[in-house]
DNA sequence: AGCGAACCGGAC
DNA sequence: TCCGGTTCGC
């Protein structure tokens, strides 16, 4: 287990990237946080000059985790030369980054576990699934593969808590293992639009689903997913005549069409800024506070 | 095309 | 009563 050098604060911020609802796995400890990722444990403090990752067995996994091979600088700045009215949320949240974990897999049943959910109740499901995988170390499980979960099925998942969820992710499991071991991160391979229709023809895969599995899960940072926070903040900074509408497929293609323009390649990330601070207002139970730019 | 309701179960 | 969404039916 290697302790690489710190990573300064300005850099990373290990608590904001894990809890901002990329990845479910991650748990707080006395000194930091602990989590899976693909085959690999790794733990995270933070020490005098930033925070310190370790991880086992693949000393480099939380490197690629957390991308610390891109200099997370360069992208804010772009984000706040795009759209100023951002740069209260990109100034807010330093060292917020998108993830990139090790198995889109992992990541696409994982969202199905969010529709129509909260967290407390999403990080307990996705614990569960995760307790199908393979164990690692104790209590701490690889997530399993496709053709696993399909096996389980819908009753039993029903039986642990997940609702109509144990249906979608029952069938979306079978459907993959259907696909092939490589259908799904050969999905990388294609155009976004294109890679974000094949993941919708998946059961209980809608688009929102699928951006969250285009960004976090394959890369595509021009990925935008349109959920109820990033709706509301989209129509508070850039639709306010949609103010209190639907969010209907027209009206989500165009937040993310929005987001494009604007923001180019650099779009996904400055959607997590967005996001996050709306999830976290409304955590708070406050009304989100927006300024002049 | 666009809106509303159902869907499971738990948090607020 | 309301979800961090999808799907179906008006």
């Amino acid at each position: 287990m290697k302790g690489g050098p710190a990573v300064p604060n300005k850099e990373l911020d290990v608590g904001l990237c894990v809890s901002s609802g990329q990845v479910f796995r991650w748990r707080q400890t006395a000194s930091g946080f602990i989590g899976v990722d693909g085959p690999n444990v790794m733990e995270a403090r933070k020490g005098r000059g930033g925070w310190v990752l370790e991880s086992r067995p693949d000393p480099d996994a939380a490197t690629r985790l957390f991308q610390l091979d891109r200099s997370l600088e360069p992208i804010t700045q772009e984000i706040i030369r795009r759209g100023p009215e951002l740069k209260p949320f990109i100034e807010a949240y330093p060292g917020l980054r998108v993830l990139r974990p090790k198995r889109a897999d992992e990541t696409l049943f994982s969202f199905l576990c969010t529709t129509n959910n909260n967290l407390a109740r999403i990080t307990r499901m996705v614990e569960t699934l995760a307790g199908y995988g393979k164990r690692i170390e104790d209590g701490r499980f690889e997530f399993p593969i496709a053709e696993r979960l399909a096996e389980v099925g819908e009753a039993e998942l029903r039986g642990k808590g997940f609702g109509y969820r144990g249906r979608t992710i029952s069938r979306a499991a079978a459907q993959v293992a259907t696909r092939g071991s490589s259908w799904l991160d050969s999905l990388k391979g294609l155009p976004y639009d294109e890679a974000r229709s094949a993941l919708c023809e998946l059961d209980g895969v809608g688009l929102k689903v699928a951006d969250c599995v285009c960004l976090v899960g394959f890369g595509f940072e021009t990925a935008v997913p349109v959920d109820t926070h990033l709706w509301r903040a989209a129509c508070d900074l850039y639709f306010p005549e949609w103010e209190g509408k639907s969010l209907t497929e027209k009206r989500y293609l165009a937040v993310g069409d929005l987001f494009r323009d604007r923001f180019g390649e650099v779009a996904g990330w400055a959607h997590q800024y967005l996001f996050y601070h709306r999830v976290l207002a409304y955590r708070g139970g406050k009304a989100p506070v927006y300024y002049e730019q």
